[in-house]
DNA sequence: AATCTCTTCAACCGCCTCCGG
DNA sequence: TCCGGAGGCGGTTGAAGAGAT
């Protein structure tokens, strides 16, 4: 059990224990971070350890205020992808997941509210009800899986010609919205998402991609699917790092 | 000056996925 | 095929500082 050994040290990390963990990565480089607090002579577990270094002593993390284009880039990937922080903050240089989903709860939250409910936690909302926010969640798959998977997803959509998966192009999987037989394939609608947003396509399955609003304000859609503030191209904002994984089948 | 309330954000927790044995 | 370990992620907490009374 994590965090469970007896004398792990929690808490607010000292300057020395900084010091000790960026002498480690430096020597080590980054990764393995089972064998980090050993190397370093650190009395933490390896995921404070990796968090640290994420969060504030990695090399050109960008600290203090955000930017107005940072926010509005923000603004409208969360309208996108929901509270996919690592994946926003991946197209933000030097911010952290962390500092994204800090600056969000507790600048964006309160000007977005009327898009969410509250809870029974004082401190945590949900989207209302009649939004839907589609949330694609790629990740790398074998080759194996991939094939087994495009088989019985387009055995399942027979009768449909149009639903068909093609392995002739570039195909970007989306997790699993459902498990079968031990090993999942995505929804139609999650394929449908990834194959409209490469085509550059403004009509997404018949969904609103936009959680505050009932419906798609075409100028920030189409500001979104062509060119995010840093001169972005769509398909290099969403393909061009892992875990926008493309498989070339 | 003292106390209370609110805000911020670093850090922790628990869960999920992947991978290798 | 199963299982355990490691990496990674999002949700949540709580200490510290700022502001209000």
């Amino acid at each position: 059990m994590e965090g469970s050994s007896l004398r792990v040290r929690k808490g607010a990390w000292t300057e020395e224990e900084d010091l000790l963990l960026k002498k480690c990565i430096e020597k080590y480089g980054e990764g393995k971070w089972h064998q980090v607090p050993a190397r370093a002579g650190l009395n933490r577990c390896r995921k404070s350890c990796r968090l640290r270094w994420l969060n504030y002593l990695k090399p050109n993390i960008k600290r203090g205020h955000f930017a107005a284009d940072e926010v509005d880039l923000i603004i409208r990937l969360h309208n996108l992808l929901g509270n996919r922080w690592s994946l926003i903050a991946g197209r933000l240089p030097g911010r952290t997941a962390n500092d994204v989903k800090n600056y969000w709860n507790t600048h964006l939250l309160k000007k977005n509210i009327d898009t969410f409910t509250k809870t029974s936690n004082p401190k945590s909302y949900q989207l209302k009800s009649n939004t839907k926010v589609i949330k694609p969640r790629p990740q790398i798959l074998s080759k194996r899986n991939f094939l087994v998977n495009l088989d019985e997803y387009n055995n399942n959509n027979n009768n449909n010609n149009n639903n068909r998966a093609e392995t002739s192009n570039n195909v970007v999987l989306a997790n699993c919205g459902d498990n079968h037989g031990g090993y999942c394939f995505p929804d139609h609608d999650e394929i449908m998402w990834w194959e409209n947003m490469m085509m550059n396509e403004k009509k997404v399955d018949g969904h609103q991609l936009q959680c505050s609003a009932n419906d798609i304000d075409e100028s920030v859609l189409d500001q979104i699917m062509n060119e995010d503030n840093f001169g972005n191209t769509m398909d290099e904002l969403f393909l061009d790092e892992e875990p926008w994984n493309v498989f070339n089948p």
